[in-house]
DNA sequence: TATTGTTATACTCTATAACTATA
DNA sequence: TATAGTTATAGAGTATAACAATA
């Protein structure tokens, strides 16, 4: 079996020559210890750096997060979705979902309009406004992804995307 | 120039034939749009899986976060380190520090000392009780990395943690 | 003047439970 | 009974500003 070949514990052991430590701001020296082979701890790292990033580019120009960005997405891409549906695909509770309904509401990018076949349910769609606005999100996004990965070949890339895909398990 | 290549329009277009959508739970069929070819949505699923599988595994039987328990390696490998430097390394505020030090102090895990070179600031380091909590706690947390990326060779798991080395810069 | 630890405040997220109206 | 949307609540995390003691 391959990957039973190296286990987290033959991967660190020795690794002390390997983590000299890393300069802080104040100038002091700094040992990370395990923490630089940690896969989490990169994870982190680099979701805070991609947030910061996405915050100063496409959030500072439309007010708007990663996450109602995506929600965004997800109702362009499913007209007439219910949100019981909506809080499915982006794994959130169904109680958290209203807020941001709300929120886009609020702001014209959707409208909530009664399902025609359950009186319980509610169809979201874009306004036409938020169409138009996605579009300009969509553009600043995609310019965001690309400088936040130049450091990166397309092929890489294209793997970090693949591996990470693995890992969470689909889509 | 490599990079410039494939730009993120480029990489995109068409992509309609590519993202034909995911079953969810109720077993309605929804697309995701373009998001499954954007790397901040696989590194928010990625982030919210291993979080959840550290708290199932690690989490569960030494009641700590992957948070908490960086401090704690970092705290290990600079023992006398000053809360402020603890704070700077971490990247998170002076002030959000305070508490997680109350925490980590009130479960005997760490004392604070008087620094006897500056009156102001305090000396973190591991209890003899910490350190035998931590050994365990890293011991789990390993076996956690090694299940969470089991369906990863080793090399491919060296090169995530590289490349996302790569893009959060360092460390 | 600047830094250390601290407190207070506020705001976002998240998780849970409960309620109503429908199915 | 189960589901859709909602509300209320509590906890964690984050960001900001201010303060006293010390450098």
């Amino acid at each position: 079996m391959k990957r039973a070949a190296e286990t987290a514990e033959a991967r660190t052991a020795g690794v002390d020559s390997r983590t000299a430590g890393a300069q802080i701001r104040s100038g002091q020296r700094v040992s990370f210890g395990l923490l630089p082979q940690v896969l989490g701890y990169h994870l982190r790292r680099t979701q805070v750096a991609i947030f910061r990033h996405f915050s100063r580019t496409v959030g500072a120009e439309m007010d708007i997060t990663p996450g109602l960005l995506g929600m965004l997405q997800v109702i362009e891409a499913n007209p007439g979705l219910a949100q019981s549906r909506l809080a499915e695909a982006m794994e959130v509770d169904r109680s958290a979902i209203v807020k941001v309904v709300d929120q886009l509401a609020g702001r014209g990018l959707i409208v909530r309009e009664p399902s025609p076949h359950d009186k319980r349910s509610y169809s979201i769609r874009l306004t036409d406004s938020g169409a138009t606005a996605l579009r300009r999100m969509k553009t600043l996004m995609l310019r965001h992804e690309d400088e936040f990965t130049a450091v990166l070949t397309a092929e890489e890339r294209r793997q970090l995307i693949e591996l990470l895909a693995r890992l969470h398990g689909g889509r």
